[in-house]
DNA sequence: GCCAACGTTGGC
DNA sequence: GCCAACGTTGGC
């Protein structure tokens, strides 16, 4: 491993994760104060939840909806949690080719930081960044998690405080 | 409702 | 391992 690795491991990451406000909102997590980031099955999303470390920042984006784009902001608050939602058969997120013994999906809790001063829209983004800076504005993309650079974080966070 | 952009599945 | 068929996400 090189220096410049180990030194990525301690600087604090910013994410983006989305979820519809149906399922759960910004508004739910700020009643919440903390919540499992429970239902992720894309094996990508769940890999990126994996690299995560406490106190990483999150964006809180909400999908599928009018209008969507960036409500708030959060932080990571517990690493490597089984999802318990992959062993309940009444749960949409029932998988049953996991077990208890052998569980195939896992998460992250998280913790409210603040609701954003003002949507930062999906158009909005669209303006201020291309698909190389934010993978999110990539047409068609459907990542629920994804990770931002630094930069670009520092710049959102402006926009939303 | 349409469709782009993937991810997943299963036959071979 | 290839790839066609199918499913899902999510903006519009």
């Amino acid at each position: 491993m090189n220096s410049s690795k180990s030194l990525d491991m301690t600087e604090e990451k910013f994410w983006l994760m989305k979820s519809e406000p149906d399922a759960y909102s910004i508004d739910t997590l700020k009643k919440d104060g903390v919540t499992l980031w429970d239902g992720i099955r894309n094996y990508q999303a769940r890999n990126f939840m994996r690299k995560m470390a406490i106190g990483d920042k999150v964006f809180f984006y909400h999908s599928n909806c009018k209008p969507p784009g960036i409500v708030g902001f959060m932080e990571v608050i517990e690493l490597n949690i089984v999802d318990p939602t992959q062993f309940q058969k009444e749960s949409g997120y029932y998988d049953p080719k996991s077990s208890p013994e052998k569980p195939r999906w896992d998460c992250v809790k998280v913790k409210y930081l603040f609701k954003a001063a003002k949507l930062l829209s999906l158009p909005e983004l669209k303006i201020l960044f291309n698909e190389q800076e934010l993978l999110l504005v990539k047409k068609g993309n459907r990542l629920s998690i994804i990770p931002i650079e630094i930069e670009i974080a520092k710049l959102l966070l402006e926009k939303i405080k």
